[in-house]
DNA sequence: GTTGTTGCAAACAGTTTGCACGAAA
DNA sequence: TTTCGTGCAAACTGTTTGCAACAAC
């Protein structure tokens, strides 16, 4: 993954020095997803401002790495993904995220389109809820 | 409508003051969204502070009457909303913002419910494209 | 009169920018 | 050795809080 990355940078121009390297580990690593703030805070210890997390998290957004998200406080939060269209389901509790993938959206779209004349070209869709693990926790 | 306003905010034993009135009045006749900052510009000609605007805004998403959206731009929008659960439909060009109500969402978080073990209990959803006028604008 | 509401100023949090130094190619 | 990336400090924007004056009930 690392390694797509390397290529992927380079494709553009531009470097993958270490810091991009750390960022996006600490991204992954983490099944939740992180504030930018967060994320600072874990890799204060590798001597990384916070500056670059912010920009590096904006390129690696733009280029598809990661997605953001409402976390289960309303804070913006940020989580790895592989690529591809998917779309963020977060638990309330644990604060836990999973991205599934929704084909549904494109019939949606589509019918969104003809039914009011705009030319419907993107979406974002967050889901929340509760999961497994915290059900069985506390069910109710 | 104000006089729903009047009503919901009695019942909760809040009090519905001139503030609270015209701040509703500036995002009801707006139908693209208003950010809380021009809201407030809007209303200081009212003698209307922001930080009121932005305690009642607050108010007003809690209790259903406002939405809100990431406008072309990406800041965060409030749209009024008549009530009832329905996604914005925001054009990227203009900025306008039409409401929809998609039923499919309700097949679609049980489909995700039984795919992920979650128990699904909400979601967000905007939806991004061009309208119809901008589309007559400039074709593209 | 009582209690919730407002406006001001100031604090605060999250994010971005300017610039000199440092490191990848 | 050239160009891009980094880190620091400081600026900036958006939002919240403390508190005295005020208005709705």
């Amino acid at each position: 993954m690392a390694q797509e990355l390397r290529r992927v940078f380079h494709s553009i121009g531009k470097r993958f020095t270490n810091q991009r390297q750390r960022i996006w580990e600490v991204f992954k690593e983490k099944s939740s997803g992180l504030t930018v703030a967060q994320a600072a805070d874990l890799l204060r210890a590798d001597g990384i401002g916070h500056t670059t997390v912010y920009r590096v998290v904006k390129e690696f957004v733009e280029l598809g790495f990661l997605k953001w998200v409402h976390g289960a406080d309303g804070e913006h939060q940020y989580v790895a993904c592989a690529g591809g269209h998917c779309h963020p389901l977060v638990c309330r509790d644990c604060g836990r995220v999973q991205l599934v993938d929704c084909q549904g959206l494109n019939t949606l779209q589509k019918l969104v389109s003809v039914e009011t004349g705009f030319r419907v070209d993107g979406h974002h869709l967050e889901i929340f809820g509760v999961c497994p693990e915290c059900l069985r926790r506390s069910p109710g």
